[in-house]
DNA sequence: GTCTATATCGGGATAGAC
DNA sequence: GTCTATCCCGATATAGAC
């Protein structure tokens, strides 16, 4: 399993994606979906019946790519700079591999709010539990008094906004594909070291109460 | 000036931007847009000949005012650290305020990227000169050798992307609105505090070579 | 399951009266 | 400048043959 050959529905459904990704729900045509497939066009709406069931299937395809990987690591049993280091390294690689993917989804996000939590049901992600593990964390390890949401959005932020800013980058400050994939390489390393950076900043402060 | 009434013109064009800036280029209606101003859908086309020319005009009014104070911020001459506490603090208020301008440029980036460097011109941003300035002032009066291009990007993810993923924030952490206000206005301080713990950090690590 | 043909509608754009 | 009427294409979706 896995090496056969794709289905129909596994290619309909890959083309769905690739448009859907860099076109949104709006720019998507079915027609262009069933070209990327080779298929005809109504053979899409055979397994899907409508362009809103497709959208549907891709948007939580995209929804747990993106955080299955971000949970497994957080709840994972390394120490807390480590998952930091982890966390960054993977989702920038795994980012700019799927450039579009982060834009899709906010996108959808503001679409269909109310589609979510179905689906944070169905990943078994617990916000709470991994708030909580955050903050447990910092303190018996680094002995830190951290508010876990803020850090979280943070970590999250400075991973994800270089990459669906891409574009805005790009042009305002002139690099070239190379060099932005040079950024982005370094960021690996520069983005870890900036939030541990600022993780001892508060420590200090505490010691110094 | 200023208390006038608007004209048809203005009438149509704060129309659009209120459609463009939630439903997008490929979402928005020309029927809505004039529903919108309280005008008929022809007018819109004797003022804007098609919708490519009004989405145009819609998305340079909008960048223009995302990076107006950006640049003017970071070319006054605040201290160093004012000027990050000045420029979050700014931004934080802004983007929540017009919470769907940053999701729409960053749109609009993907759809017309070249259409950015017209731009630039207009608005006279310098980005060389803003980075080299900010390199500088760091060594003078921090003493601290950044990167600033990481810096920089750093600053804009902290305060850009929890504007942008509101509704995933939402709704992963399950926040009410007021509880997004709340968050937002404590990362007004909290955001700065984080930067500025991170700018010590290589400040530590410097001495110690 | 896969194709061709077609129904149906919506949306951008224009013509032309006032 | 503003309106009504209309054109025309493109896009989703369905019917039905093979």
């Amino acid at each position: 399993m896995g090496n056969t050959l794709p289905t129909t529905e596994e290619r309909i459904l890959d083309a769905a994606k690739k448009v859907f990704h860099s076109k949104g729900y709006d720019g998507a045509r079915m027609q262009e979906i069933a070209d990327e497939a080779g298929v005809n066009k109504s053979l899409v709406h055979y397994y899907y019946r409508n362009k809103d069931n497709l959208f549907q299937a891709v948007f939580e395809d995209a929804f747990t790519r993106l955080i299955a990987r971000l949970n497994e690591i957080f709840l994972s049993e390394l120490t807390f700079t480590a998952k930091i280091e982890t966390f960054i390294g993977y989702y920038v690689t795994f980012l700019s591999q799927n450039s579009y993917l982060p834009l899709f989804i906010l996108n959808g996000m503001y679409e269909k709010p109310g589609q979510l939590k179905i689906m944070l049901a169905k990943t078994k992600l617990s916000p709470d539990l991994l708030m909580e593990k955050m903050r447990i964390q910092a303190k018996e390890e680094l002995n830190l008094d951290i508010d876990p949401f803020h850090l979280y959005i943070n970590i999250l932020a400075l991973s994800v906004f270089p990459v669906v800013a891409r574009p805005l980058i790009q042009t305002i400050f002139g690099f070239s594909n190379e060099q932005m994939t040079q950024f982005y390489e370094e960021r690996k390393t520069v983005v870890p070291e900036f939030i541990i950076n600022a993780l001892k900043g508060y420590e200090k402060e505490h010691s110094s109460l």
